[in-house]
DNA sequence: CAAAGCATGTAAGCAGTTACATGATTGT
DNA sequence: ACAATCATGTAACTGCTTACATGCTTTG
């Protein structure tokens, strides 16, 4: 489970409740994890047995019950630990590429409007990762090293989907250049 | 389960047992499952209990019997509606970078360090990539524009392991620009 | 003689998602 | 009136992985 990792990393940021941390794995560009309850509650919890963090509960008048969550000692080494181990290759699924891979049975048109739909997504999520990025999530900052670690991370998500659009657009004209013999596509000598 | 779609493609080249999708899988850069029995053998299954599949069985002599499955016309069908539907983007996730953003506490060695692990496993792998290609592992190539998508679809991905290795390259460059503050370097003037 | 290949399958578990459940409060 | 925010938690499920189990054959 390393999203233990993850909650830890923003824990020794500061003390954060397990709703507080959902929404920054929501709004986060590259947290990527989907922020649901029963994976954040359930490390939480478990993080706590592990004695990894430690729990302030503040009751509330108006609203429920807050269940602070702060890391220790043994957390920030845990963590520390992380990373100095190893480093994984980042891991990419892209199903587009699958559904091009086996795009044989479809004609000029079928395969454009394909590559068309892949480019459309990706200038969508372009839009709104700019737009994050201009409002500025909040974020650390404790160090110009760490800003300038987090503004890297943030440009470097946004480049790699402006690679696959560029990527998308090359093929697609290709294919285009290709003409013929797929239908779709009437040939214009003869 | 897309892991089925990814399996009608494969049997929309020519009909396969399990243990060789299994290898197909295994093999092929862009095609990133584990290639895992529990997977690849349940879904075979399913896909014939609804028809997508038919399943030829061939005792041999000196080895295991093999069941060798081909795509139905519905197979094919589904296929299609696939490849004619919703462009997913794709997703990534790249723990070295969570890595990085929570690497406040190590000093400026401990994070070039940490940077030179993941060049180091982005090196392995783009030569590893470069390797497969050379060897050029076998591929359907019914039509040049067959042949050119997986041409592109390969040449992406170490691209894109390229990219995040300059990434690396240069994040690593800017940190040691800053200098000290973080420990590691000792402060020249002075 | 050990390792790898051929070929199937099962067991157990972690990781991750959507949806459900509760219930007051605040904003449109 | 309806939706969103605050805040916790549970249930049910898919996806994916490692490891186990069998047993013969070929290669080093």
């Amino acid at each position: 489970m390393s999203i233990k990792y993850a909650i830890l990393g923003f824990l020794s940021w500061r003390p954060f409740t397990g709703y507080e941390l959902k929404k920054q794995f929501a709004d986060s560009l590259s947290f990527h994890w989907s922020g649901n309850n029963n994976q954040i509650y359930g490390a939480l919890i478990q993080l706590h047995k592990e004695g990894a963090v430690t729990i302030e509960v503040q009751p509330q008048e108006k609203y429920p019950t807050r269940k602070v969550y702060a890391i220790t000692e043994l957390g920030r080494q845990w963590l520390r630990g992380w990373l100095l181990g190893e480093a994984e290759l980042p891991e990419e699924r892209n199903l587009v590429h699958i559904q091009l891979a086996w795009a044989e049975a479809l004609d000029g048109g079928e395969l454009a409007a394909l590559l068309g739909r892949y480019e459309r997504v990706l200038e969508d999520q372009i839009i709104m990762c700019r737009e994050r990025l201009r409002r500025g999530a909040p974020e650390p900052a404790r160090s110009p090293r760490e800003s300038l670690i987090w503004r890297r991370i943030d440009e470097n998500r946004v480049s790699s989907y402006e690679a696959e659009l560029a990527w998308a657009r090359s093929l697609a004209s290709e294919v285009a250049g290709l003409g013929a013999g797929h239908g779709g596509v009437r040939e214009v000598a003869g």
